[in-house]
RNA sequence: AAUAGUGG
């Protein structure tokens, strides 16, 4: 089974969804033992070209083919549905896999509410994380950090940094993607100084820019007409070994 | 990890 799954996701990067039905088929006619596994690939590469109908007849497949769904495959779902904004089913399927006696897991919450905030319904996400919390699920990184950027998003850049706070209170690290996201956006509000006290904090933190964030920050100064800072960080990103672009 | 987050 190892193999065939994979062989299927090498296929489900090129797309080739005919090929892993016939593999999926291949390993019931010689035996291979069938889990979720393969579904869910199949499920999540469906997904990534906004093929949420195709995503759902996979996934009820998993059924077909004798297995029972897990909490991955209906992740994977999910995903799929809050990817093409289809908030309405991804609601059904979140129902659905606690009928189905799988309980939602941080990857479950954190799929749905990035989902939201794309949506532009950071108000619904920030209920969700609550509802998250009631259910004794622990937000991590990446959940407060797709709170942030939605609140970012909506344009409510104090909101952003004052879960910035709540996050660090609540003894969960924020990240290079978290900083990005928040200097980035400072950057883009022409408040480079405000991305430089974070990169600092960043820093001061243990937590390692990447090439990313020396290109905010460079382009951020340039355009704030800071060109001395701008320079200053283009000699730190060389010397972290980071290579401009 | 077979499923979740950063490019203007």
């Amino acid at each position: 089974p190892f193999t065939y799954c994979a062989l299927i996701e090498i296929l489900a990067r090129s797309g080739d969804f005919d090929q892993i039905w016939s593999l999926i088929h291949a390993m019931r006619t010689s035996h291979v033992s069938l889990s979720p596994v393969p579904f869910t690939t199949l499920i999540n590469a469906y997904g990534n070209v906004g093929l949420t109908d195709d995503a759902q007849r996979a996934f009820a497949s998993i059924s077909g083919f004798g297995c029972k769904p897990n909490v991955v495959a209906y992740n994977a779902l999910l995903n799929a549905q809050m990817k093409a904004q289809k908030t309405v089913d991804a609601f059904d399927t979140f129902k659905c896999m606690r009928d189905d006696g799988c309980t939602p897991d941080v990857v479950t919450y954190t799929s749905m509410i990035t989902g939201l905030c794309n949506a532009g319904e950071v108000e619904k996400a920030v209920e969700l994380m609550k509802d998250m919390m009631r259910n004794d699920c622990t937000p991590n990184t990446w959940t407060f950090t797709a709170i942030i950027q939605g609140l970012l998003k909506a344009e409510q850049g104090e909101e952003a940094l004052s879960t910035l706070d709540t996050m660090l209170e609540s003894g969960c690290s924020p990240d290079t993607v978290t900083y990005n996201s928040l200097l980035q956006w400072f950057c883009w509000k022409g408040k480079p100084d405000k991305a430089l006290e974070l990169f600092e904090q960043m820093t001061s933190k243990g937590c390692n820019p990447d090439t990313l964030t020396y290109g905010i920050l460079v382009h951020g100064l340039f355009k704030a007409s800071k060109a001395e800072l701008a320079i200053d960080m283009l000699k730190r990103m060389i010397e972290k070994g980071c290579n401009p672009d």
